[in-house]
DNA sequence: CTTGGAATGTCAACAAGGCTGACGTATTGT
DNA sequence: ACAATACGTCAGCCTTGTTGACATTCCAAG
């Protein structure tokens, strides 16, 4: 783990080699399947999949949001989204509203149903998050968020910070 | 939802906030697309997807790796992986040799073509690791890493850190 | 008022990539 | 000899993504 005694250069760019990335790399995959665990976990019975939690996640941050917004938030097809949809209102867990100004949109919400779930699912999602950060600690987490938002694409970079304008 | 003005108490753990951690799973979702992004984009002529793509890498990594190996690291079924396995070793991609102690096993190699391709997703993966590293620097590298691995179920930790001590 | 286009829903068909279960074969170790 | 191991394979199922086609509903412009 420790890193080498470093030739040393100044600026030192030894975090840039390809070890270096290649690791991060590897950190990355690892990491997001411990991240999907506790909800894949939690939806395993219920008939739903991560699809349904992105879905459910989404409409929780952004209550009332349209069907469009929320295919360009998830970058899926209608067609794709529409089935998660359907699954979800026919459970009882999301009410699609017909827009008034527009009546053609439908203007998605979580029932109190929705909500309970939404919790469950975030709060278990939440607390592995918590677990890890407390470990590192705040400027770890400062980096860690760093780079995740520098690893993004522009358009991911752009609606991630819509949504974390709108109440972070 | 926020947590509160903040006692304050020296240590300031504001940084837990739920505020704070839905931020990094929004993050963490957002990253990871852009993430596998350049890799989909090279496999998607080839008629090969991401679990292609999570095999030559750990066959990269680890030449010589058994099938049972491998199913561990990736964490799918023998019948899955043998799917991908089977396109590969077709393509002319990888190799399966019989061990020599253990004929029961296969032992996995990349290929010069395998290796080639493997060269050309990483480099793309790495390309977009590295300008996210730059830009945020190496104290941000370092927490980035720290958060990821406190975030690894304990079994993908120890894959993970038996891959890095390997040559990292 | 009519009509074009936008937003949505829905049907059908398909593919990737997971899964389980069952079975076969070669090989190894007891 | 026999049980267990490592692997391959067939069959069938699920989730979640895709395209294409088409209907509906509605806003807005001519």
């Amino acid at each position: 783990m420790a890193e080498a005694p470093a030739p040393q250069g100044g600026s030192s760019l030894l975090f840039l080699t390809d070890e270096q990335l290649r690791k991060g790399i590897e950190a990355m995959f690892f990491a997001y399947r411990g991240f999907t665990a506790d909800p894949d976990r939690i939806l395993e019975g219920r008939e739903m999949g991560r699809a349904h939690h992105r879905a459910i996640h989404f409409i929780h941050r952004s209550p009332g949001t349209t069907v469009s917004n929320l295919m360009a938030l998830l970058g899926v097809t209608k067609q794709s989204l529409n089935r998660v949809l359907r699954a979800l209102i026919a459970a009882g867990l999301v009410e699609a509203r017909v827009g008034r100004r527009d009546r053609r949109e439908r203007h998605l919400h979580l029932t109190e149903e929705g909500a309970r779930l939404e919790r469950e699912l975030s709060d278990a999602q939440r607390e592995r998050m918590r677990a890890a950060y407390r470990t590192a600690g705040p400027v770890a987490v400062a980096g860690f968020r760093q780079v995740l938002e520098a690893m993004m694409d522009d358009e991911s970079r752009r609606q991630y910070e819509a949504l974390a304008g709108r109440s972070g």
